[in-house]
DNA sequence: AGGGTAAGATTGGGATACCAAAATGGCATG
DNA sequence: CATGCCATTTTGGTATCCCAATCTTACCCT
């Protein structure tokens, strides 16, 4: 692989994690010792991340992009509609086989798993979900708005029983589109978008002290 | 702006105005050339556009993104669930000078305008309207699904009317919002790309001898 | 004449060189 | 001690340079 999408992909995970502080300062010469290459994949790397918005311009300087914790609510209002029309294109197009391989998904996640497990199956299932629908645009418009979403999903402070109500609500979409139920499926994804915005929203203004200490750049916390 | 900037919005334009023919080869010393710039940032650019998926690779090479009309169903079951939201929201939100902005587009529009201005604004009032929701995420993605129409608007054969029931079925949406009345507005935006859908797939069957002759790469019609 | 092939040209990927603008830091001045 | 200003450094933007891979092409052998 070229090295210009290593260094997008190790980017790029890096700010997903967290590693990197939202709002940072990037400076191409860091990343060039960092990552042992010279500008020129480094730059192309950034310019590809300002696309996807995990990075942006500050004047003429790169930072990680911040999270925006505003855009919270306009977030699961965009996805109500996108994620119903998929639960509802799933129901009619999905293959048992595809169902099953997404509730091996689920079933993969123990109580036990680490964080890491929890929060990357849990944008997963979204996006799986989405590629029942067979339809690539309403895909890429879920992955992407789970990316956003990602990051403040780290700084949720998830509670044991928090947890399982959103596992619960998974397991019911899907129970649904097994069932062949489009309506009940899209209410219960519906449902869960908006718990889900709710939960996080509750969480983060509960720890708004959390936040701030650990020095990231998070705005727009009514 | 910089240089990398002026390269992308005029190298966006020749490709969206078909100036560059879908599945062109771009070659960077051509572009170069071109632009009478550096390879630096003709790569820049190239890679922006990627992202916008105006550009892809193949294999190691460059070409212009060749017109898929095998994603035109899938696009417009995308735009439905998106604008009939945004149409909802639009009814909540927009002011009335939003709206008379929106009127004023249309009306500028007359009948003996060019082809180009037609073009153009029956991409733009679907932005437009998709803004009066006041959700950027739902903007982006109108914009984005309108951008990977334009260009197979282009090889429609606009008749009379044809132009004159899309300007219609617009004016009867804008209406409807101004009105206040969502659910109609909702169910006229449906229709309306249900049945620019339809004329364009019409249209493009019908015409498939003369999209071949002129040689582009126009793919995925069945 | 046909087909394989090797020399040459061309290409994109990456590294580096150079520059102007912007940030930094330290010193002089009030 | 605060403040303004200039020298220096650092930065991103652009232009080149080099290389390996790939594509052409023209030739030679059959």
């Amino acid at each position: 692989m070229s090295q210009m999408l290593q260094i997008h992909d190790q980017l790029r995970e890096m700010i997903l994690s967290l590693d990197l502080g939202p709002g940072e300062r990037l400076t191409e010469r860091w990343l060039e010792s960092r990552f042992e290459g010279s500008r020129t994949p480094i730059r192309a790397a950034l310019v590809r991340l300002e696309g996807e918005e995990l990075v942006q311009r500050d004047g003429r300087n790169w930072i990680v992009a911040p999270i925006d914790l505003g855009e919270l609510e306009a977030l699961a209002e965009f996805r109500v509609p996108l994620e119903t029309t998929a639960v509802r294109l799933a129901c009619a197009r999905a293959s048992e086989a595809d169902i099953a391989g997404i509730e091996g998904m689920l079933d993969a996640c123990q109580s036990g798993a680490p964080r890491e497990e929890w929060h990357r199956i849990g944008t997963d299932f979204h996006v799986e979900i989405a590629r029942l629908s067979g339809n690539s645009f309403i895909v890429k418009a879920v992955a992407g708005a789970m990316t956003r979403l990602s990051r403040a999903r780290w700084l949720e402070v998830w509670t044991e029983p928090s947890r399982e109500q959103a596992w619960r609500e998974h397991r019911r979409i899907l129970g649904f589109i097994k069932n062949n139920d489009p309506e009940a499926a899209a209410r219960e994804a519906a449902d869960h978008i908006s718990d889900t915005r709710d939960r996080l929203l509750r969480s983060l203004n509960e720890d708004r002290r959390g936040l701030k200490a650990r020095g990231f750049a998070v705005i727009g916390l009514r």
